[in-house]
RNA sequence: GGCGCUAUCGUCUAGGGGUUAGGACGUGAGAUUCUCAAUCUUAAAACACGGGUUCGAUUCCCGUUAGCGCUACCA
């Protein structure tokens, strides 16, 4: 819409009454205004912004049924429609049959010519009935953008019904209805509705209605190649949202899913370039799988796009949910934290591919506890050689006799000096060490890790954040047989 | 079962009657003076199968196979 500078609308779709609830409807609404898509028309959103609405509402199908019945009305007295009374049972019992003798299932039409009278009669006396599309012995074809001529032969389209018995009308029928009187010139939608379209394209017959374009979207498949659905793991919008996935990260892989550019060879568009550039002509027709590690590398490419302070607002939950972080900025949290909490984004950004998996990177910062780190078999290993055990004695009474804090240049030169003394070097010099501060033989650069530990040791945390010092003390005193050797 | 849709590297795709079948993700290797991450370089990796049409088919047509969808008084 935005490509040609139509309108984008937005229609709730609630004629099964048992399955639609408020709710669904705000979460659709604010997971669409997060992945940056508005629309032009559409509800008033219930959550209090006052976007959308427009000349041709009601949008809510559940608020539209005087205009679906009047049209109903019209069908009967042209004679496109007819009252059907069969019940439930009898189709059941029909259906069974068909399935039973290997038969299509179509419906009997057992209905479809009983008397204009006599259906208004028993209608009258309160007899229960559905009412059902009369569909003509022509095939029904039509274009698809997408997948281009599609043609279904009329008995496999059987009579349709319109209206339940319960007056409520079907989705197929109220979707025409709406697409004709809000001048929809284009439906974009699931392919899992291309076999619907011949049931539609009927009636937009039967009303003597102009047929829009179709496009029909193939479907997002999981790695299994079924349809992507929970088990896969995400699958609503708002999911991402809440694994740390950007917006402006999702909208790109998702057009990216089902679409290429002319050319082929670029991959990232922002939505201003997509509204610029993509075209249903150039959707590809086959199922595509969704796939997370294309997804996490486009996440990250925007994750280093975004702005600092945007990216510190949507992590800090994160810390704050694993109790590292305060809830509530105080007048010293503005100053001192602020810059702290940047230092510590700036350092574990690039190792994450969205953002829940930060307090995970960053944990060995706020829980230090010897006893485990020297429990891991790696750990073990590394510690277990008699020249980490020199490394270490080197390295504490050095570290110790600086003066607070430690800086990056301080501790530089401790460790050198520890080179020189132990003779040890390289990964001899460096694990003992690592694994005495962080708790593991690998991590980000002592150059950063070192001031971050420094710094946050000064901060009023939830957890408190030990300094470099204090990790030696307590880690060494954990150490049991260094003295003996 | 019936009807429909689909089929290029593991994945997303570009291309299209004659091409060294291109790009990206991921994977392997190398570089970056501890490791991890990031970054850079580089390598391996595809036209589902069988018939046509044609001088020539991965490309067009038909079929097979497989996957998916619909087959509801769900959307």
């Amino acid at each position: 819409a935005r490509r040609f500078g139509g309108d984008f609308l937005l229609r709730i779709e609630d004629t099964d009454v048992e399955r639609s609830e408020a709710r669904y409807e705000a979460q659709l609404l604010d997971d669409l205004r997060w992945l940056g898509l508005d629309w032009d028309e559409g509800p008033q959103a219930r959550v209090g912004e006052n976007q959308g609405d427009g000349p041709y509402g009601p949008y809510r199908q559940s608020e539209r049924l005087e205009i679906y019945s009047t049209h109903t009305e019209r069908l009967l007295a042209e004679g496109h429609a007819y009252r059907c009374f069969c019940t439930t049972e009898q189709l059941d019992a029909e259906r069974e049959q068909a399935i039973a003798a290997h038969q299509p299932q179509f419906y009997s039409g057992r209905c479809r010519n009983i008397s204009a009278e006599n259906s208004a009669v028993r209608a009258a006396s309160g007899e229960l009935f559905a009412v059902r599309l009369k569909i003509g012995p022509d095939p029904i074809s039509f274009h698809d953008i997408v997948r281009g001529a599609v043609e279904f032969a009329a008995e496999t389209v059987s009579d349709p019904v319109l209206v339940r018995s319960t007056g409520m009308p079907v989705y197929n029928y109220v979707v025409t209805i709406d697409d004709a009187l809000m001048q929809i010139t284009h439906v974009i939608r699931g392919d899992d509705h291309l076999s619907n379209t011949p049931k539609q394209v009927a009636i937009y017959h039967a009303f003597g209605w102009t047929v829009p374009g179709f496009a029909h979207l193939s479907t997002i498949l999981g790695p299994d190649k079924t349809r992507l659905s929970k088990r896969h793991g995400a699958t609503s919008i708002s999911s991402f949202r809440e694994m740390g996935i950007l917006p402006e990260a999702l909208t790109n892989y998702l057009a990216l899913l089902g679409w290429g550019a002319e050319g082929g060879t670029r991959e990232t568009f922002t939505m201003q370039e997509l509204a610029e550039e993509f075209t249903l002509e150039r959707v590809t027709p086959s199922p595509a799988i969704f796939d997370f590690n294309k997804l996490h590398w486009l996440n990250r490419h925007y994750l280093k796009l975004a702005d600092s302070k945007r990216v510190a607002e949507l992590a800090r939950p994160y810390f704050v949910a694993a109790g590292w972080l305060p809830e509530q900025h105080s007048a010293e949290h503005g100053t001192k934290l602020d810059p702290w909490s940047e230092q510590l984004l700036a350092l574990f950004l690039p190792a994450v591919d969205q953002l829940d998996q930060l307090p995970e990177k960053a944990r060995f910062l706020f829980v230090f506890d010897p006893a485990a780190a020297m429990a891991n078999e790696e750990n073990a290993a590394v510690l277990a050689n008699a020249s980490a055990h020199k490394v270490l004695e080197a390295f504490a009474t050095r570290i110790a006799s600086l003066p607070t804090p430690v800086t990056a240049e301080a501790f530089k030169a401790v460790m050198n000096e520890v080179k020189t003394a132990s003779g040890a070097k390289g990964k001899e010099l460096f694990h003992p060490v690592r694994i005495a501060l962080t708790g593991a033989h690998s991590g980000p650069e002592f150059d950063k890790v070192v001031p971050l530990m420094e710094a946050g040791s000064a901060l009023l945390l939830p957890t408190p954040v030990l300094s470099v010092q204090k990790r030696t003390e307590l880690f060494l005193a954990a150490l049991p047989h260094l003295e003996e050797n």
